[in-house]
Order: C-alpha cells, then structure tokens, then sequence
DNA sequence: TTACATTCCGTAAGTACCTACAAAAAAGTA
DNA sequence: TACTTTTTTGTAGGTACTTACGGAATGTAA
C-alpha cells in the first residue's frame, strides 16, 4: 500500500519560485515583520502602541499592515478588546515563537557584529554601495 | 563624567531608526539575500551561472546586485578571472558564515513548518490576505 | 565573417512599497 | 458642544524595487 498523497504534508523548497514557503520568508523578512516577532519575543503581550513605540522609525500603517500579515501565517495572535477607545493586544502564538528564536539569533549576532561591519565598511571605502 | 564616546566599538540596536544595523539587515533580508546566502553555504565556490541556477527565479540584474551589497558588507567574496568569457566565482567570508548558520536555520523551520502553515491558511481563509 | 559563450552594466518601464494625512468609531470630560 | 482617547483604514503621492532588453568584452568554433 503506498504513503497517502497529501502534498500539504510536504517540506517546502525556498529554492523553488512557486513555493510557498517564500511567502512566508517574504512576510518574516519584510521591512518591519523581523522587528516585530523580535519585539514581541519573550511571550509579554503588547498593545499596538506600545509595540509602536518598541519598533522605531514604523508608521501606524505598515505596522497594522504587517502584523496582518503575521498574523495571516499564523505567527500573531490579535486580541482585541471590544472597548471604546480601542484596545488591541498583541503577542506571538507557538509557531510565532519558534520564528522569533531565529529571528533574535539572527538579530543579535547582527548587533553585536556591527563593530566588524563597521571595520569592514571602513577599510573598503564602501560607502557609495552602502549608501543606499 | 559621561562615557567614551566611541560608537565604532559599541553594539549595533535594531530598535533604534538610524543604527547602521539595520543596513545589515535590509541586505540580508533583503528579496535575494537570504537565498544567495543560504545557496552559498555549505564552504562551496560558485560561479555566477551556478548561483543563478541554484536560486529559482532570480533575474541576473538582482543577483549581480545582491551580491554587490553582500561584498559591501564583507559577507560574500568574489573572485574574477581575467579571461575573456567572464569567469566569477563567489563564496562566503567567515563573516558571511556566521551569518548562513542563522539563515539556514532560519529558511530550514520555514520549510520544514510549512505543512503547518498551510494548515493555518486552510483554517482561517486569510488566502485573500495571503494572495500577494 | 558570423555566431557563441559568460558576466555585468545601462536604460526604460512597470510594479510594489512606504509615508503622510485625514477620517472613523463611541464614551468620557470640560 | 467640543475635545480627547486608540486603532485601523482610505487616499494620494513619492520612493524604491524588479524585470526586460540590449550592449560590452574577446577568444573559439562554424
């Protein structure tokens, strides 16, 4: 008897064009999505504000838009409390966290990597590239 | 009596708008980068074609770009030989190799959970969500 | 001579992204 | 009444990304 056919069970392929794994990456590394998991990493729950306020430099429309987007995958969870000045929480569902222990190993070597970047930057005069 | 003020040595914040960090990031996650990464890791030299091939999809234009901003960044090395059809070879640096263990770790849960999100996608018809 | 190979850079054109601005909701406060 | 609060959406406009296409280089093959 052969293995059942069900291809939603199969690995996906981020090499293939037409995976849809790379809608996911897209999500995940979008501009603002990184900095979002990593901001809700911990399991603390943050209101939209607050997260706002965590993530510097994102306008209230690409948060709203990106958190969608999370929480599409399945990797957000909203919560929103049918109060009358709005009241909306957020935090990072199971899935969610196993993306945001990539996502911080990630984010912190780049921190803490930074000063060899830096010295890389310098040494070949790079700037012109990098300016952009 | 403040501190020594010498940013070159200080750890990069993601959080923070103007941190050079988050140059770092923008290339790395940027639409080719990881997968250029990711194809490059493994210790292995590839020329320019084979990376091509290697990633699905990408145009020439975009990859000779991506990689410019990966050697910018003195994760990628590129080795060209002086003969007269162009031959380039490119390869990680260590830098870049820290880098392609996060990122492989990174792309391998994406594809390995991607049953899982499907699951989601199915669940809750977010597909309208999800089409772009 | 013509065609081909390989890598990269212009250019133009289209698409997607991102920001800023304003609006909406309903109850509480002055 | 007028104003405040919080979150989200709509619009317009500009910026950045992407692709498609052609060109350059120069030995070798047809």
């Amino acid at each position: 008897m052969k293995k059942a056919n069900t291809p939603s069970r199969r690995r996906g392929d981020l090499m293939s064009p037409a995976c849809p794994s790379r809608d996911v990456l897209k999500h995940l590394t979008s501009r603002w999505g990184i900095l979002a998991v990593v901001a809700l990493q911990g399991g603390s729950t943050l209101r939209f504000g607050e997260l706002r306020r965590a993530i510097g430099g994102v306008s209230e429309r690409m948060l709203a838009h990106t958190l969608q987007l999370l929480e599409g995958d399945g990797m957000v969870e909203r919560i929103a409390h049918p109060v009358v000045p709005p009241h909306v929480e957020y935090r990072l569902t199971p899935l969610g966290r196993e993306a945001a222990t990539r996502l911080r190993g990630l984010a912190e070597w780049i921190e803490g990597s930074l000063p060899r970047f830096q010295k890389v930057w310098k040494e070949q005069g790079s700037a012109d590239r990098l300016a952009r």
